[in-house]
DNA sequence: CCTCCAAAACTAATGCTATTAGTTTTTATA
DNA sequence: TATAAAAACTAATAGCATTAGTTTTGGAGG
């Protein structure tokens, strides 16, 4: 058989074409071989398994969610920050869908990578609460507000949870505002 | 073989138990199978399919969580409303984590049954919400923020997602307080 | 230019899963 | 007590991940 030319890198890349555009169920070693044109046992030249795949995929997701949050909020403060990161974050999951739910499904228990990626993601959000001028467990407390605020909103929206015709962007915009306020009135 | 006096609730019961003891994808028919002390094939006496059953397991939690935050907030109003169905939930979720997690993985699109269900929980928090005298699209962007916080808040514990040893409940309480005071103000 | 070796493809096989078809057994009821 | 439906069974198929062992390929060194 003429070689195909994979590494792990292409093996990836079709995994996340197909999670976008199938779901991520349909993320299979199986159909990722059709796909690249090659049987399955073929794919552990470059992956060591299906979880390390998925692995990589979430990894990945974490990575392009906390890029497109620190890009959002350059040179933005307070509220404005806060609105961006929430909106970027939001734009991820629409545009990303299939990455974005393997960011969600991923134990970082014991993956000092994975860990790491998260905890950058929450760094930026850290960052973006410095502005408020809080400090101890208000600036944690805080955090965890933002992070569920943000995560639970898209996951909903993403679920297809949202089932009226009300204007998504400006549901969130709102939400972000309104606990910015809520800050300010701590600080 | 002596009959075994399956039905679906003695299955649908079995597979909450394994859901919350051991994650929701051990809900395997193999592995009901073997706990009910049955072959597989007959499982489909009782239920049409895994599917089928997944979006049982679904419904069920969805009618608990409801349950559980409407009996919270029994007799109370606004912010001490607000904070009991948060709690009741996120208790909900720490109790019975199969049954919490398969009520996320459903998809309500063409379940009567199922979209009654979560309209259910919707209508919940809307009458929480009622005490503070909202309308218009003030109530549904306030309807969505209550639920993203929650859900939020509730899957990122669920997901292991708060590494500090900082008091959780606290933390929801506090977020669940700032929400009802951007409430008031809005009023 | 040729040889050789490692990487990358392959085939074959195993074991898990859900599911369907067809058969036997059980049990309640007429 | 006979019968028929319900509920168990066995056997089989198909899709999945994974492992073992084999062949092919393409580049690096002589």
């Amino acid at each position: 058989m003429a070689r195909a030319g994979l590494d792990r890198e292409a093996v990836l890349a079709a995994a996340t074409a197909i999670a976008d555009a199938e779901g991520l169920d349909a993320v299979t070693l199986a159909g990722l071989a059709r796909v690249l044109g090659v049987k399955t046992p073929s794919l552990y030249n470059h992956v060591p398994s299906l979880g390390a795949l998925q692995r990589d995929l979430a990894l990945a997701g974490m990575r392009e969610a906390n890029a497109r949050m620190t890009r959002a909020a350059v040179g933005l403060a307070r509220e404005d920050a806060l609105v961006a990161i929430g909106l970027a974050y939001r734009d991820f999951a629409r545009e990303r869908p299939g990455l974005y739910a393997a960011s969600l499904r991923a134990a970082p228990a014991g993956d000092a990578e994975l860990q790491k990626a998260g905890g950058e993601v929450v760094a930026t959000v850290l960052a973006v609460l410095s502005g408020y001028g809080l400090s101890g467990d208000d600036a944690l407390h805080a955090t965890r507000g933002l992070r569920a605020i943000i995560h639970g909103f898209v996951s909903l929206e993403a679920a297809g949870g949202f089932g009226l015709a009300l204007d998504l962007k400006e549901s969130l915009t709102r939400l972000l505002k309104a606990f910015g306020k809520g800050l300010e009135r701590l600080a």
